[in-house]
RNA sequence: GGCGCUAUCGUCUAGGGGUUAGGACGUGAGAUUCUCAAUCUCAAAACCCGGGUUCGAUUCCCGGUAGCGCUACCA
């Protein structure tokens, strides 16, 4: 059992005309989990035929998506470019066999013919003109050197079936079916000619891909048919739609994996939340689980419980998740991923030599900041975004937030005399730090919140933050105490009546 | 147009001839509070339509409708 299983071999076949986009991750993932599940073979193969569209740089953006998303091949990359001789080779045998014929049609004609078919709703399947040809007609136009395509020649009867793994049976009639380009008039292979033959030569038992291809299988059933050849077995997977049930495209926002790893998504809950779109884990007694390790996928993924029907990428659970994952990140993995955000967003200097990495007191200033702002975080965006004040002295105060807490005419005055005591109040810790702020609003008669929340604003420029003595804490006396003093000249200077609160930048004044 | 596939809350899904049709995201309300997030509690929210089979269909069958896919010398 196990020997025969060891013999499963999967691929992964993306076209490097794009970047890799969440479709093709998931597909990548189903593929991958099977491989594991079964002690496979995972194979990833570039398809690389269509010359013109295909760039080197995106094969190498795909490669590092799947490598991003913990998605290791065991063999390839393999090129369809590099194997053109072979598929010359089997469409030669095609051909000489009788299951492949040369067409001349010119694409023009072709076009024309497809055009009035439709004018006139007829099906615009390709009429076989040259299928009619005699082995004469063949030798005397490629003699005269005609450009001509190869087609394959589908039998006019019957119809061709499978037993798809997710789909069940699909049958189609032949004569649906037109006889279908293999190799171009350019000598390239197309796709059909390129799939049945890799499969065959690398051995693959099964082929996981997007139910867009569903239709196609069937014209590659022939091919191996014609080929005397067992086909692998089949598993086509349900598309990821758009929010307005479209096939996912650009217009919908963000499609690549690269996109979402760019707005801070953790890898593991890209992965997760893919894997989720489409299948779901046996319910097991229980209450169902959404949030899977990879071994835990690994263990309970099925072919069979893979859904049949498409599934609309919802970004809101995407979020969900990357938080869910983000507040389970060890810190050894969250220091470093907070560290790349804040360079890549500017917040630090982007060239790592130039500013090191903090060291010291600052670095376990750093380390606790990261730490204190991961609970909330949804992405790796919100340490550069709202929680810039945390990790830099360049920062800008919301004006929403200073118009909300900074209205009461007290708070400059508050603001001052908080930040001399705190620069007395020893030692400079959670208990003590805030009862200083207690005894101070209670002195004043004011509520302890109003001081609360004008001291975060002036201590973080949002109005969103931390519980305040755990703000102060990771920030330290120093900072705390500069900022607070800022805060306070700032307002008894600009805005004395307090009638129209500014946006400002401390910094700047 | 032809052919194929699909159809459970807004979304992802579980389930399955008799269930209060379950969970998650999102949404609303409340609790907590120092803002927000988190957390906890509660709430609203679904079996596409029509026939058949059956004692009984959301579940099985057929038809319709809708959506998606394919219909290229793209993949």
């Amino acid at each position: 059992m196990s020997q025969l299983m060891s013999h499963l071999r999967v691929r992964f076949a993306p076209s490097p005309t794009g970047y890799l986009h969440v479709g093709g991750a998931r597909t990548a993932l189903y593929n991958w989990l099977y491989a594991r599940q079964h002690g496979g073979v995972f194979i990833l193969r570039i398809e690389d035929t269509d010359a013109d569209r295909s760039k080197p740089e995106l094969e190498t953006a795909i490669l590092e998506s799947l490598d991003w998303l913990g998605l290791g091949w065991d063999e390839g990359p393999f090129r369809q470019s590099e194997r053109l001789d072979r598929y010359r080779e089997i469409a030669a045998d095609l051909e000489r066999q009788g299951a492949a014929y040369p067409c001349f049609c010119s694409p023009e004609t072709l076009q024309e013919k497809r055009a009035r078919a439709e004018v006139e709703r007829r099906p615009s399947k390709y009429d076989g003109a040259c299928r009619g040809l005699d082995e004469s007609d063949w030798a005397r136009l490629k003699a005269e050197g005609r450009p001509y395509a190869l087609r394959f020649s589908v039998p006019d009867e019957g119809s061709t079936a499978f037993e798809d793994q997710v789909f069940g049976n699909v049958e189609l009639a032949n004569n649906e079916i037109e006889d279908f380009v293999l190799v171009r008039s350019d000598g390239q292979p197309t796709y059909h000619l390129g799939v049945v033959a890799d499969d065959l030569d690398m051995r693959v038992t099964d082929v996981i891909r997007g139910a867009d291809h569903i239709s196609n299988t069937p014209k590659q059933l022939l091919i191996y048919r014609a080929l005397g050849a067992q086909s692998p077995r089949f598993a086509h997977l349900p598309l990821i739609l758009g929010p307005d049930k479209q096939r996912l495209s650009k217009r919908h926002g963000a499609t690549s994996v690269g996109a979402y790893r760019e707005s801070g998504i953790l890898p593991e809950a890209l992965r997760n939340f893919l894997a989720l779109l489409g299948w779901a884990p046996p319910a097991e007694g229980g209450e169902p689980r959404e949030i899977l390790t990879l071994e835990e996928m690994v263990k309970t993924f099925s072919l069979a419980a893979v859904s049949r029907s498409n599934a609309v990428f919802d970004p809101d659970k995407l979020a969900w998740m990357n938080s869910e994952y983000l507040r389970r990140l060890p810190p050894e993995r969250l220091w470093p991923l907070v560290e790349g955000e804040l360079r890549a967003a500017g917040v630090w200097n982007q060239d790592a030599r130039a500013t090191a990495s903090p060291d010291g007191a600052d670095r376990e200033r750093f380390q606790a900041a990261a730490r204190l702002l991961q609970s909330r975080a949804r992405t790796l965006k919100d340490f550069s975004g709202w929680g810039r004040a945390f990790f830099s002295d360049d920062f800008s105060h919301d004006p929403e937030a200073v118009k909300k807490f900074w209205k009461d005419p007290a708070v400059p005055r508050l603001l001052e005399d908080l930040g001399e005591r705190l620069a007395a109040v020893e030692p400079f810790a959670l208990t003590e730090t805030e009862r200083v702020l207690r005894a101070l609003a209670d002195e004043r008669s004011v509520k302890a919140g109003v001081l609360i929340n004008a001291t975060r604003v002036a201590l973080t420029g949002q109005a969103v933050a931390p519980s305040l003595f755990e703000v102060m804490l990771v920030l330290g006396r120093e900072r705390v105490v500069a900022r607070l003093r800022r805060a306070a000249s700032f307002l008894k200077r600009e805005v004395p009546g307090h009638s129209k609160p500014m946006p400002v930048d401390v910094h700047e004044v």
